[in-house]
DNA sequence: TACGATAGAAGTACACCGTACGAGAAATAA
DNA sequence: TTATTTCTCGTACGGTGTACTTCTATCGTA
């Protein structure tokens, strides 16, 4: 929960230039004219001027606490003048280490992307990739919000990079080409955002009877729920889900999402087992 | 592009306990209350009182420059105030034939869903998913704000139902159990969104780089890339990224899009293949 | 010690958002 | 005509992101 500074920056720096950063941001401005000036001085690369001022606020503090609220409260309650209450800080003050909410949102995905564990290849692909796969859908589900937030923002972002790198080594010494095992990571990926993109709906549906109907008695949501199931048989258009429920089936039952889950990463993986040149086991 | 009739709101009906309207919805309130009243009265059903007065709006028309609004402008243009300016309507107008933001955006992705085509099941389930599949793919890219607005909502929808029960029914004498055939057409579709999902995240970045360097020369572009590139390599930390690179493989190339979707899903469909009890071709 | 210079914090103000409320216009039933 | 009901819409309120500005604490330097 402390130090996390492994990363003293240096791949952000690759970002940068793609990252939602407005020619506005006064900072980076600032930063760069005294690296040239100091240049210009032939004082070298480094710090150009020490700081001068014990900084209050932080990015990654920012970063973190928008990630606590929206964790808490979801996606809608991130706002810069929440978070700033939060860490007892102006509103504007956030602007000083952040260009723009676009810069915040990328960060903060970014740094869950950061949190995924890195667990040794084992030499077993299939069990790498499950393993892959079941990790960042527990993160995603650990910040639901993200979710809502993936689709609406670019792509690139140094940990994600970091993931795949790791992913790609997961591959190696498959004889899979590598044009072949990138598509494999990604598909593997793309397979698991879609589906916590569906559970994460789910869930969203479910809290909102919650909110709904949660005055209700069990026994008048039972009478509920039943009168919805007769109308829907009633109207004699879904013979096949109407089917599915007389069997006492719910297809959107919350206990059998990691079984859902699973049966779509399967298929995923004996595809690809099935593309492999010539492996044993 | 006109009349779209063929369900005169028997589904929406269903729909409607489940939707975004809240208690203050003063029009399905007066509804409710003229329907008691008329009971009362021994008139039996049907609409209580005629319709006094031609509405300028309807909940269609809305929904449908929503959608227009959306598909031009982006997600983020869709505001109740820039609706009702589409509409040269007041803003507060839109309120009386929708509860809240919340309920448009639901019908809206309900409305994308029913322009999904529904084609004869030809007999050949793999086909049949393909093409489910690939449908449902253009559609969402036809729509790209669907996939950002789809993680924060719930999911169910009538029409979003009757894909599904279409999907099922193309699963029909396979002798798949119901809860497995459910489950492979989850998958398709969870994979799908995923995969779209990835893509849309990737064409955002493009625009933005198109924003951001749009007015730099083909040239400058290139040695910006070139740069980049250097960069990446530089840390030593993507060894693979960096020989995909070398090989001249850009894994979030716009032209490979396709081919990335069919390797998935051909991995899918064979997945299912291997799980389906004995079936021939 | 005193003194700019400056990194950083924060107040004010503006344009835009969703929408509660209520007043008015239009249309029909009586 | 009048009463009633449907539908439209102007106003206003509290929220949002953020541009611009001002203030302050701290440093290097003399």
């Amino acid at each position: 929960m402390a130090a996390d500074d492994e990363d003293p920056d240096e791949l952000d720096d690759l970002w940068t230039p793609f990252l939602a950063t407005r020619p506005e941001d006064r900072r980076a401005a600032r930063l760069r004219e005294h690296v040239e000036e100091d240049i210009k001085r032939g004082r070298g690369r480094g710090r150009a001027h020490p700081p001068r001022r014990a900084a209050a606020l932080s990015r990654d503090q920012i970063v973190r606490t928008a990630i606590k609220v929206a964790d808490a409260d979801g996606a809608e309650a991130v706002s810069m003048r929440r978070i700033a209450r939060d860490l007892n800080a102006g509103t504007m003050s956030l602007y000083w280490h952040i260009a723009s909410k676009e810069e915040l949102l990328d960060r903060m995905i970014d740094m869950v992307q950061g949190e995924l564990p890195a667990p040794e290849p084992s030499g077993d692909w299939r069990a790498d990739l499950s393993v892959l796969a079941r990790n960042t859908r527990t993160a995603l589900h650990r910040h639901r919000w993200m979710i809502a937030f993936l689709g609406g923002r670019p792509s690139l972002s140094p940990k994600s990079l970091q993931n795949v790198e790791r992913a790609l080594s997961t591959l190696d010494g498959l004889g899979l080409d590598k044009a072949t095992a990138m598509t494999a990571v990604m598909t593997i990926v793309t397979y698991v955002l879609g589906a916590v993109t569906r559970e994460v709906q789910e869930m969203n549906t479910e809290r909102f009877v919650q909110e709904q109907f949660g005055d209700l008695t069990d026994a008048e949501k039972e009478a509920m729920a039943r009168e919805f199931v007769d109308r829907v048989r009633a109207t004699g258009r879904f013979p096949h889900l109407a089917a599915l429920i007389a069997d006492g089936i719910d297809p959107d039952s919350p206990d059998t999402r990691d079984e859902r889950f699973e049966f779509g990463l399967t298929c995923l993986l004996d595809g690809f087992a099935a593309r492999l040149p010539a492996s044993p086991s």
